[in-house]
DNA sequence: GTCTATAGAGTGATAGAC
DNA sequence: GTCTATCACTCTATAGAC
């Protein structure tokens, strides 16, 4: 693999582990084999770099999520399959973490990839909520919108619990509490 | 006001604003307008003054969220209660935030305090839930523990969506999908 | 208790040789 | 393109005077 893409790929890695404060351009380097010189010919120095590198995952994100939500089944389904999707639980959301950074959160141009991949996520949903709902899958008086923020927020959130407590067990509550409100209601003669 | 606590509280703000990895003791100490000597004669440099930060800022939000949860009203209505409480939306959470910091998550003693607020907070909410289950107020078929952790997610999830877009409209609109979901079925008669 | 001095390591970057 | 050298600065802490 060539050095740029060496040095990009270590610093979604750190970037993930770290967030951007606690990622040195050190750190990359010896990450990925490169020298200092190599580093700041390729590339803008660390702003450069982690510019490079937080697009890439944004990028890589919607595709992940993409796949499932376009894929094949009820809207309930659709949703189920992208919040039971495996997941590197405790390692956090490489995007959403970004938001806890402050300098990622003090640049426009960092912000933006996250800020665009998250509203991109929220907007498929609220898309295919809408579907279910005017086919009759969901609760009449729900606001798409709404319960798309709502299902995006319960996986951010599940991360946090997740986190804290040391276990994926937390996370997969949540979702599962989530999935329970959202239910399509049992059809009469179920239970 | 006391030196020891100039410096605690000003550890809380920072590490509020900028977690554990990107907070220096030298800005500790000014923002607390105390010097070097000082704040390590009082604390065991960053970990112990930071233990101290994180327990004070958890046991201060066990306090907020436990009025908001012990007050009047049914349960959906002290979990709303709970949801809509006002909040510094762009500025995160001060302790969810912590869970993002690989310094935190590798100190069990950063942990604890950590750990234990937002499983006192699951913990509480599950509790309310089932009392409104009791109670006939939610659909029957739910799992308080669950519900409880979506709810807890929701919240934590609302702060990355709404740094994520700068604004605090994101967290307002996944705490509403969570209430419509939840909502009491509409008595009949109503509309 | 608070101050200044000092220290070794790391940070983020530039310069210039190869 | 990659390397080493160098730089000014910050980080986290210790020492010892006052």
């Amino acid at each position: 693999m060539s050095t740029p893409e060496r040095l990009i790929e270590a610093t979604q890695e750190l970037l993930w582990e770290r967030g951007y404060v606690g990622t040195s351009p050190k750190a990359i380097q010896q990450r990925a084999g490169a020298g200092q010189g190599s580093m700041y010919h390729h590339f803008a120095g660390k702003p450069g770099l982690a510019l490079a590198a937080v697009s890439r995952t944004a990028a890589e994100m919607r595709g992940t999520a993409g796949r499932l939500l376009d894929g094949p089944g009820s809207a309930y389904e659709r949703i189920a399959a992208y919040l039971l999707r495996e997941r590197d639980v405790l390692k956090g959301c490489p995007v959403g973490r970004l938001t806890m950074d402050p300098e990622v959160i003090a640049s426009d141009a960092l912000r933006a990839p996250v800020d665009e991949t998250i509203d991109w996520l929220r907007g498929r949903l609220a898309e295919i909520i809408q579907e279910g709902l005017d086919q009759g899958e969901f609760s009449p008086g729900l606001a798409a919108g709404e319960v798309a923020a709502a299902v995006v927020a319960t996986v951010q959130g599940g991360y946090v619990l997740a986190r804290a407590s040391g276990s994926t067990a937390a996370f997969d509550s949540a979702v599962q509490g989530l999935l329970s409100l959202l239910a399509p209601a049992a059809p009469a003669g179920l239970a």
